[in-house]
DNA sequence: TATCATTTTTACCGTTTGGTCAAATCTCTT
DNA sequence: AAGAGATTTGACCAAACGGTAAAAATGATA
């Protein structure tokens, strides 16, 4: 499968783009991640995006040589603000604020762009065919950077002993799982369709879970 | 879109199977779990669950109607397995013991039915257009019932103070994600593509996290 | 071994899909 | 207002898609 790499022959690939280009792309990207989110790439059809860029198919395909192509560019575009909030976890503070603001900044970054996230989960439920190499480079590098972190707060007894790597895998899939899952949760919880008001009980729970104790020693009443 | 509902057309609609029906509708079943799971429900084809069956296309339409028919069996089949670790939650254990072996056994159930999980979660992306249903009804009724029980355990200070749903979401969350987002643990990981051995590190994470404190209490040394 | 029901295959069909092409239209600059 | 380049469109194509019909092959049974 194409990996990512960075590349966009687009019309005009010298020069700077048009105002025409620049909308227009953006209603493309805006569309396709509408349908890729859901559907994944293989559910996913040009008419249908075409259909929801408000755009005839062969314009889209003007922009974009082909389908790969905007989900690539797509997924590229994803996987930086995917790392933001991992970045900024610092070796200075406090593990308790270190890893609750990164929870808060990972849940914010669910409700804000609950379709970036589907659209990476689709690509990780279809075994990463785009982005397997980002996995094993970028994010592994990126992943041990942070994990040397919290074995070092481990070593000075400010963390309780775990697998960093893990603990860092039960924040992305606990605060992911409110934009994913999104149809479940609201199900389960008896809200409206577009209801996202469980956000802040999340919050809540996710606090507990990671920064204080969840089950009390057990009493010796 | 079409909910599930007890029902299967197949050929001898009375009276028992065949062997050969049987046997058929077994391999096909396996093909499509593990095509749909892949690719969700709009990702995949006829051609190539026929394919991965080694069956012919019209040979496995003799035996489910549609596409759709065949996930269907697929998901009804599913929801069993899917709440089964949920029911066994008592409200006459200790909640340590009762929250551990609930962990235990969805993780475990992650570990043997990876594909599984991996169908759910693309309807659940999807926006879980065949489930739905069972989401609002059967899933949010069980969920009540054991929320009751965990709201028990708060009540009489056996557990922290928490929405006893949002704790289920992130027990869903975290042991699914090694199921759901396999590749990209392995990846992190440094795993070779089949490798499945960071269960036991995840079982200890998943342990460290629900069921112990993870960050101490501030010293004041 | 003849018979009948079950199973499988071959040959299709209409639609959808990803994608192309050349002509037509629009936009910007001069 | 004209010309050049950028943009958009309609017509089209081959392959893939979900699905059908009927004949052929197979299996069970008597």
């Amino acid at each position: 499968m194409t990996q990512i790499s960075a590349s966009s022959e687009n019309p005009a690939e010298k020069r700077s783009k048009t105002r025409i280009q620049k909308e227009n792309e953006t209603r493309i990207l805006l569309a396709a991640l509408e349908v890729f989110s859901e559907n994944g790439f293989r559910g996913a059809t040009l008419d249908r995006i075409a259909a929801t860029a408000k755009m005839s198919k062969p314009n889209l395909l003007y922009y974009f040589k082909n389908k790969e192509e905007i989900h690539v560019a797509l997924l590229t575009d994803l996987l930086d603000v995917w790392l933001a909030p991992l970045r900024e976890i610092s070796p200075h503070g406090e593990p308790a604020d270190e890893i609750g603001s990164y929870i808060r900044r990972k849940l914010e970054s669910s409700r804000q762009f609950p379709r970036e996230s589907r659209l990476f989960a689709n690509e990780m439920l279809a075994g990463a065919p785009h982005i397997g190499d980002f996995l094993q480079s970028e994010l592994k590098q990126l992943v041990d950077e942070k994990a040397a972190i919290f074995q070092g707060w481990i070593d000075e007894r400010r963390l309780a002993p775990c697998d960093p790597r893990h603990l860092l895998f039960a924040i992305w899939s606990t605060t992911q799982h409110y934009a994913d899952f999104s149809v479940q949760v609201r199900h389960v919880l008896g809200l409206q369709p577009g209801d996202v008001s469980y956000y802040e009980e999340a919050l809540s729970m996710l606090e507990t879970l990671f920064l204080s104790r969840l089950v009390p020693p057990a009493s010796t009443d």
